[in-house]
DNA sequence: AAGTCGGGGCG
DNA sequence: CGCCCAGACTT
C-alpha cells in the first residue's frame, strides 16, 4: 500500500464488517458485562480489562457491582471502599481513576456521562481507547476503540509492517475501523473485532476459524508469525553517564579508548556512569588532576548500540593548562558518534 | 519517547 | 522461574 491511496476500499470494508458481525452474533461469549448499555458497567469493565484476562476479572466485576451498583453509589464511597474491591487487580491506581471519574462524573455530568468523546477523554483513566470503547458500546457513536486486540487483528488483515506502536501504526488501524463502523452498527462492531483478537486473532492465530481469513494479507503471504510488528527490542539496559566537554581556548579534552571493548582505539570525552552531576564531578577532577571551572549543562544526547542504549548529560568545564591531550576543534581525531554529538553541542553554544 | 504501575500468561 | 505484556499517566 502506497502513500496517498486509501487505506482501504469501501467493499473491502463492508465484507470484513459483514463477516465479523455474522461471526459474532453466532461466536461471542456471554459475558454478563455484556448484558447492558450503561457506559457505568461498561467503563468498569473497560478498567478491569485493560490488567487482567476475562476469567480473572469477572469474579471482581461481580463483587464490584454488588457493592457499588450505579455511579452515585461508587462516587459516595469512600476510597478504601473501593480500593479493597480492587484488592488483588493491581494497577491500584485505576482504582483511583475510577472512583476520581465517578465523582467528576457526579459533580459536573449530574451523574450522567458524557457523551463525546473529548468530554470522556477528560476523565480521570480515561484515554483513547476507553473513550472509544465507552462512546461505540455504550452510545453506539461509530468510534473506534483501539487495543492490543483491534491491533493484532488489523495489522494482519492489513499485513502492515510498521511496528504497533508507531502512531503511524495506529492512525492507520482507526482509519480502517472508521470505515468499517459505515457497515455495521459500532456497538456490535467494536465487540465483535475485539473478541475476534480475543479468541481467532491470539499470539498464535486459529486462522481455519477466522472470518477474516480471506481478506486477511498477512495470512495470503504467510506472514501472520511476524505481524504484528513489535517496535525494536528497546530492552537494551539503558546506561545513564555524564560526559565532560573540557575546553582550552579552542581545544577539546579527548581520551583515547583502550584497543579493546566498546569503540576501540577512538577517542572520546572523559565521561563517568551515573546521573548525579557533583558526584561525576567530584570524580572527574581525582582522575583528572587538573585545575578545572565547572560550566553549564550543554544538553543530553541519546546513543543506540546494538546491545545497549546511552544516555548522555554533557557538562562543560574549562581548563586552564592546555595539555597533550587537548585537541583542536577543526583537527580531531576520531570519536564515536555520541561523544561527537556531544562536543557539537559545545560548537553550537559557542556560535552564538 | 520512556518509565511506571503489578498482575498473569507463557516458554 | 524469568520474560514479556496493555493502556493511561507522568516526566
Amino acid at each position: 500500500m502506497k502513500d496517498g491511496d486509501p487505506t482501504m476500499d469501501a467493499q473491502t470494508s463492508k465484507q470484513l464488517a459483514h463477516n465479523l458481525i455474522t461471526w459474532y452474533r453466532a461466536n461471542a461469549r456471554d459475558l454478563p458485562f455484556r448484558h447492558s448499555r450503561d457506559p457505568y458497567r461498561i467503563f468498569i469493565s473497560e478498567m478491569m480489562l485493560q490488567q487482567t484476562q476475562v476469567a480473572t476479572m469477572l469474579p471482581y466485576y461481580e463483587r464490584f457491582i454488588a457493592r457499588f451498583p450505579d455511579i452515585e453509589t461508587l462516587a459516595q464511597a469512600s476510597l478504601d471502599d473501593v480500593l479493597s474491591h480492587w484488592q488483588g487487580l493491581g494497577y491500584y491506581r485505576r482504582a483511583k481513576h475510577v472512583h476520581e471519574a465517578a465523582k467528576q462524573v457526579c459533580a459536573t455530568h449530574g451523574g450522567q456521562f458524557p457523551t463525546t468523546l473529548d468530554a470522556l477523554k477528560a476523565l480521570p483513566g480515561i484515554g483513547d481507547y476507553t473513550a472509544g470503547a465507552i462512546a461505540s458500546i455504550a452510545f453506539n457513536q461509530p468510534e473506534p476503540a483501539i487495543d492490543g486486540n483491534v491491533l493484532r487483528v488489523l495489522t494482519r488483515v492489513l499485513a502492515e509492517a510498521r511496528p504497533i506502536a508507531l502512531s503511524a501504526t495506529k492512525a492507520t488501524v482507526k482509519d480502517v475501523v472508521r470505515g468499517m463502523h459505515h457497515h455495521a452498527p459500532p456497538r456490535e462492531l467494536t465487540q465483535a473485532i475485539m473478541e475476534l483478537g480475543a479468541l481467532v486473532c491470539v499470539r498464535t492465530p486459529i486462522c481455519e476459524a477466522c472470518p477474516l481469513q480471506r481478506h486477511c494479507l498477512a495470512y495470503a503471504q504467510g506472514r501472520i508469525a511476524e505481524i504484528p510488528m513489535r517496535a525494536p527490542r528497546l530492552k537494551q539496559p539503558l546506561e545513564h553517564y555524564i560526559a565532560f566537554v573540557i575546553t582550552g581556548g579552542d581545544a577539546v579534552y579527548l581520551e583515547q579508548n583502550p584497543d579493546k571493548g566498546l569503540l576501540a582505539n577512538l577517542y572520546g570525552l572523559p565521561h563517568i556512569i551515573g546521573s548525579d552531576v557533583t558526584k561525576a564531578y567530584t570524580a572527574l577532577q581525582s582522575n583528572l588532576s587538573m585545575a578545572l571551572t565547572l560550566g553549564e549543562t550543554l544538553g543530553e544526547i541519546t546513543h543506540v548500540f546494538s546491545h545497549k542504549r546511552w544516555r548522555l548529560t554533557v557538562i562543560h568545564a574549562t581548563s586552564g593548562q592546555v595539555t597533550e591531550n587537548f585537541h583542536a576543534l577543526d583537527d580531531l581525531p576520531a570519536i564515536g558518534k555520541a561523544h561527537r554529538k556531544a562536543i557539537a553541542l559545545w560548537e553550537e553554544k559557542m556560535n552564538k
